[in-house]
DNA sequence: CTTAACTCTGTACTGTGTACGAAGAAGAGG
DNA sequence: CCTCTTCTTCGTACACAGTACAGAGTTAAG
């Protein structure tokens, strides 16, 4: 088995990853001194997949962009499954602590529009996996920051859990339809208006494909679609998801505090 | 450029694609008779994805599968990521037509029960894209009864589309939270809790892994991993979010009607 | 029959992750 | 000091991916 998976991952020992995480640097260096750290590498990939996507995050990529042969990387990381692991945990230290005072609502307001910039900063997180084995430290301490935002607030724990799965999920679905759209634009060289008005004739000579058949899809879509374009649209959606979703918890919540 | 993508497209001609989407024939035939078609081609592609995973579809292999060379697969398909779209596409037709009788709320359960129970029937289905440039015939008609769902109850066109796009990525980051969990399982061959005790004293050796670093996160991620497995709490976490995000819903469309 | 269109296939190129083994550097023990 | 052990680095090589290209063979149109 070779592989590109960006997925699997779990038949093997977890010890070297978790070490990697959480930098345990293990027993004084006998050999030669090693060119580089661990972290190099991890920031050389970030900084790649920044610029690119996460398939310019190759282990020939990342050692020519370090100077270095691309095997030596091995002595860093122990694959590009785990690279990937390392990037993902290094760039979620950027995620701001939130001030304590919010209550919950402006807290996970705060909470999820930080993540919806950092979706944005670095899109390839979006390709990468989203449940890991392990948490890394900095996962781990979102995650504690996340919890921070809701705690005592009549929820037990299983609740609280399933309250930050959700709008993580609802920020990571929304921005990747915005980025989606940003990087179509900017692959075909076309907005989205252009791009429409392009495939929109193709769509016309197919008799199945009459808006008569998807009477509420043709209006919606293009409702959706011409008023803002794909972009603006799905900025349109994560806030108003997230409306809905404090909404909703907001109801639970007064219900439990009645 | 080669490409494992799964990702980019759109900087190609669209034309191709939607007449394969909507199976359009083409003028009338004038060489051998082709052993195959692109429905053919489309099956044994999710047949192999439903086996293994998305890593298991390559041209070889589903050429294999079809008793063919590699290379006869590319007179059905322009590529592999056009025979992911077919795929994709293909499947959604699966997906049950919901009665018309029922209310919003019961209808949008519904569909996002549908849309759980399609996810797990077909894992692939997370790791492929979510945003397609061209919808395909299912898709588009699949969309149409997820709005029909919803017409006439006080939204707007753009709230609609939001709405839909909040209920499915709820539905897909809590399936994708599920069938990762699954899979970990069936790759270590170990159940969660026994990953997690073999795991633990590696973290445990970890000074700044310590649980007083993050009370919260320990106390909740205990909670929410010891009391069900992480399958079953990923469904908890569906169901509990969907409930939040209807309430939410609710909200909204009864201060419409006021 | 000729010709044009179409299917099918083998070969080959580029690019991927990474196993393996050799070469050399640096500290540990004598 | 020398020797040994450990560690880093690297070149080579393998299996696998997508697919460009060109040729061979098949069918229907003219």
């Amino acid at each position: 088995m070779s592989g590109v998976s960006t997925e699997d991952d779990g038949g093997t020992d977890p010890r070297r990853v978790i070490e990697l995480l959480w930098g345990v640097s293990g027993p004084p260096r006998r050999g030669p001194k090693p060119k580089l750290t661990t972290a190099d590498v991890v920031r050389a990939g970030i900084t790649l997949a920044d610029a690119g996507s996460l398939d310019a995050v190759t282990i020939r990529h990342v050692a020519e962009h370090l100077g270095v042969s691309p095997m030596s990387l091995y002595t860093y990381v122990p694959g590009r499954d785990e690279l990937l692991e390392l990037m993902i945990d290094h760039v979620r230290s950027e995620l701001p602590t939130p001030e304590p005072g919010l209550g919950w609502r402006a807290a996970l307001t705060a909470i999820a529009e930080a993540a919806w910039d950092h979706f944005h900063r670095h899109p390839w997180l979006l390709e990468a996996a989203t449940t890991r084995s392990v948490l890394g430290p900095h996962t781990f301490a979102h995650y504690e920051h996340e919890l921070r935002a809701i705690d005592g607030i009549g929820l037990d724990d299983v609740e609280m859990d399933s309250v930050i799965t959700i709008v993580n999920g609802l920020v990571r679905a929304t921005a990747r339809t915005s980025v989606d759209a940003a990087r179509l634009v900017r692959a075909s060289g076309l907005t989205d208006l252009q791009w429409w008005e392009r495939a929109a004739p193709v769509l016309a000579g197919i008799p199945a494909a009459d808006a008569a058949n998807f009477p509420l899809a043709s209006r919606v879509g293009q409702a959706a679609g011409e008023t803002h374009n794909a972009a603006s649209d799905a900025a349109h959606s994560f806030r108003f998801g997230l409306a809905r979703v404090l909404d909703g918890i907001e109801a639970l919540v007064s219900e439990r505090q009645r």
